[in-house]
DNA sequence: ACCGAAACGAGAGCACCGCTCTTGCATATT
DNA sequence: AATATGCAAGAGCGGTGCTCTCGTTTCGGT
């Protein structure tokens, strides 16, 4: 990153950063699919073709809210892990706060996981803020191994072969096996699955307490992937 | 339903069927947000406002289309199910048979399980079909239990409280412990969120073989939920 | 210090959207 | 036959993403 030298440049770093901070803040009320660059630029106060000279398209506006949600839910993992903690406590910790981030960014968690808009295809920036997240779980249960606190219960079994080679050399320097990360693949995917059926109301009439019925899930998922539960 | 007497009533049954069939073809096309009545009423060689005497808004177009996919993704499912065959296999034929679908028609998922349309507010007319797809799983467990065929595994409690109970009460006359419906909760989110991530392309680069996988998982949340795998 | 090039903001305009209202015609009811 | 209702069409409103043009400002090289 090159700090803007002349006036120009600082000017239009602002202004980027203006837009996005608005852009961000009307996500907030009417949803990614509602954000309008026209109202954007209402409220900075500027013409809408003003904003194509920063970002190229609605899209491309989109891509850096998303990305800045997956850096926000990343980060809200790694600062949630203690790693003094015991297992089940860290992995406990970093479940609630992903589950808090996404309650108060409910917009921005469907703009990560929610449909994809049509269209939209995500940039390749994208797949590595991507795997913070995920990468938060992984380490949890990575540590716990090596300190031959994970045992993983009886269960069906992945063929690795459907498993990407790459995702199976996961975590450099620490070996997982073919059915670890398997089972780690299912927990990311639950505490998304989880989330979503809760910001949805697809557990409206289902579960009385969610916030309980959650730490059940965040227990079930770390005893499926070796983590002892109490 | 009343049979339609008149001419009118007729021809406005026709029109109605048939502007729904233009929409569902075009939400196969552009997505459920894309979709427009305008487009709708030009397939149709109508004007746009034409549309409103037969659905009120876009939303209640919406809502026709959300009662269909419920409907077929619900029978999809009870289709899939031979009640002569062993539990494992019925459990299997039901979750595959519900990815087929899906896979087949990815709109219509998004439309039932994907992020809310923003202001839509769901009928509760959705919510007794919404049911036909994950009874089709209650009654598979529920049929091993009464032969004796379901063995839950060891696992965390979740708490009765945390479920609703009118949910305690599923599938009258085939009483199930809170553990065995939290579980069953449990299996019908993961069925909806690895679908949701194989269709959001969140498994690129994570799976090799999707199907393998899904089976995979078909299994895992069978044995969790008590079923006996091989 | 000047001058061409590049960046920039504003405005008009295009084609689209959901939705409303009015108008005139066809159908059904009394 | 007269009246009431159902219906399709068109115009119009305010909104959208995006493009193009037109002056203006700023920057970098000479």
């Amino acid at each position: 990153m090159n700090a803007p030298r002349t006036a120009r440049e600082r000017a239009r770093a602002e202004l980027t950063k203006e837009i996005l901070t608005a852009a961000r803040r009307q996500l907030g009320e009417v949803g990614g699919i509602g954000l309008s660059l026209r109202s954007v630029s209402r409220e900075l106060g500027m013409a809408s073709s003003a904003i194509y000279r920063y970002f190229a398209s609605r899209d491309e506006l989109l891509t850096a809210l998303i990305v800045e949600a997956y850096n926000e839910i990343g980060a809200a993992a790694e600062n949630a892990d203690l790693p003094v903690a015991d297992p089940i406590e860290r992995w406990l910790a970093v479940w609630r706060a992903v589950r808090e981030w996404s309650l108060a960014n409910r917009h921005e968690f469907a703009l990560i996981f929610g449909t994809p808009i049509p269209g939209y295809i995500a940039p390749h920036i994208t797949v590595t803020v991507a795997g913070r997240m995920p990468l938060a779980l992984a380490r949890i249960t990575s540590d716990a191994k090596r300190s031959g606190a994970l045992i993983p219960p009886p269960g069906p079994t992945c063929d690795p072969a459907a498993i990407e080679p790459d995702m199976l050399r996961l975590l450099e320097g620490e070996e997982f096996t073919p059915g670890e990360v398997a089972r780690l693949i299912l927990a990311w995917n639950r505490l998304v699955g989880i989330i979503s059926y809760e910001l949805h109301g697809h557990l409206t009439n289902v579960t009385a307490d969610d916030a309980a019925f959650f730490d059940y899930t965040a227990r079930t998922e770390a005893a499926l992937c070796g983590l002892i539960f109490d």
